[in-house]
DNA sequence: TTGCTTCTGAACCAACCGATCCATATATTA
DNA sequence: TAATATATGGATCGGTTGGTTCAGAAGCAA
């Protein structure tokens, strides 16, 4: 089932990334319809019109396709499948990767893009709030799950371990765009999991809960 | 010595907090000339350009003002005369306190007024950038200092503790404005500073250091 | 070739941006 | 009162913003 019609001038793909990129270096507000042109291969005004609806629908669809792809860093935090601490581990060293990688602009689209903005917007900003709040409570669940299954003591603070572990998985955002190196973010992490592993349940208790 | 010339007809301190307020809510770019001068008692533009000289001398001064005021709250990282932990201790609870405090907007100004911004105005976000990395310093030179006193062990990751710390106060931003609550971050705090104590030499070894 | 779809370049819109100029108003100092 | 110094209101600058429309060219299937 070809699609009819004379095909597209410019390459599709291509064009989200690239609109991904500026979004993500400047923010949705200072990103410009010009901007966004000239780096999607120099198309018109009303290709771009025709083709994404407006700058908040590509900036919506660039959202999903940064979910899809680099946001995948914490879907361990989803991942029941996975052991607590793997996946909370799995999540930050994949952030602090991805945050960092020359490739694109450094620290994290979500965070970032809309940090400050027009009021005319806060409908973009509770957007990405939303989606901050999903990995809140992604760690969360780590946590409780740990507890449950006597990966962690019983009397871990629940509330102060995974906002620490939320504190330097968004703190990541901004270390990266200051250009703290991975080597350094690395060594905090594995410093974060000395929480962890401080509050980690003896194995005896493991293997009790276990049984 | 009074002053010459007709009087101002507005409040300066008072409008240098409302800009300031505006700043840290909305972030530099987005914040239009019409509502600064809006905000601060509806001044005409060229009492604006006489008084401040332009939008970015205004930022200036303001980001000065906030540096000599809330910024106060991580001093302690740069006063020697503090011990190490007790001075990470207040610059963290002090800035989850004031981030939290609903008589100004959520989050941390340094962190938040530049995150996103047009090239034209990096400059900005460098000067930002190097407040953050004074910061970044400080907690460093807590790590050290502590190390070298024998408060903490000498095999110490001093990176990676203090990279946990400084990720942790400069995620506060970005929790505060998420609407976590103050006792969530003053939790997370006391998880984060366990990661200190963990490393914390036993007292036989401070005596030896100290003698 | 005939339809049909989609893209393209150019022109256009009202609104707002930060900034400047000038004439006027209001205060202190001599 | 005269001289001086500063602040004010209002008009206005050129430029850019995000968003839209339209006539026509370009490609594909039948």
């Amino acid at each position: 089932m070809a699609r009819t019609g004379r095909p597209r001038g410019f390459d599709m793909d291509e064009a989200l990334d690239q609109a991904m990129h500026l979004f993500w270096e400047h923010g949705y507000e200072a990103t410009s319809l010009s901007q966004l042109k000239a780096a999607m291969g120099g198309i018109s005004a009303s290709s771009f019109f025709a083709a994404f609806g407006s700058k908040e629908a590509l900036f919506r669809t660039v959202l999903d396709r940064y979910a899809q792809t680099h946001g995948q860093v914490v879907a361990p935090l989803h991942d029941p499948a996975l052991k607590p601490r793997d996946a909370v581990e799995q999540a930050l060293r994949g952030s602090a990767r991805m945050q960092t990688d020359p490739a694109h602009p450094l620290g994290c689209f979500v965070v970032l893009t809309t940090a400050n903005s027009s009021p005319e917007n806060r409908h973009l900003q509770t957007l990405l709030a939303t989606e901050r709040q999903r990995n809140r409570d992604g760690l969360r669940a780590c946590v409780e799950r740990a507890v449950a299954r006597g990966d962690l003591r019983a009397d871990t603070d629940v509330t102060g371990l995974a906002t620490v572990l939320d504190g330097v998985l968004v703190g990541l955002a901004t270390q990266a765009r200051d250009g703290v190196p991975l080597s350094a973010l690395d060594a905090g992490i594995t410093a974060a999991l000395g929480v962890w592993d401080a509050h980690a349940a003896p194995a005896a208790a493991r293997k009790r809960k276990a049984a």
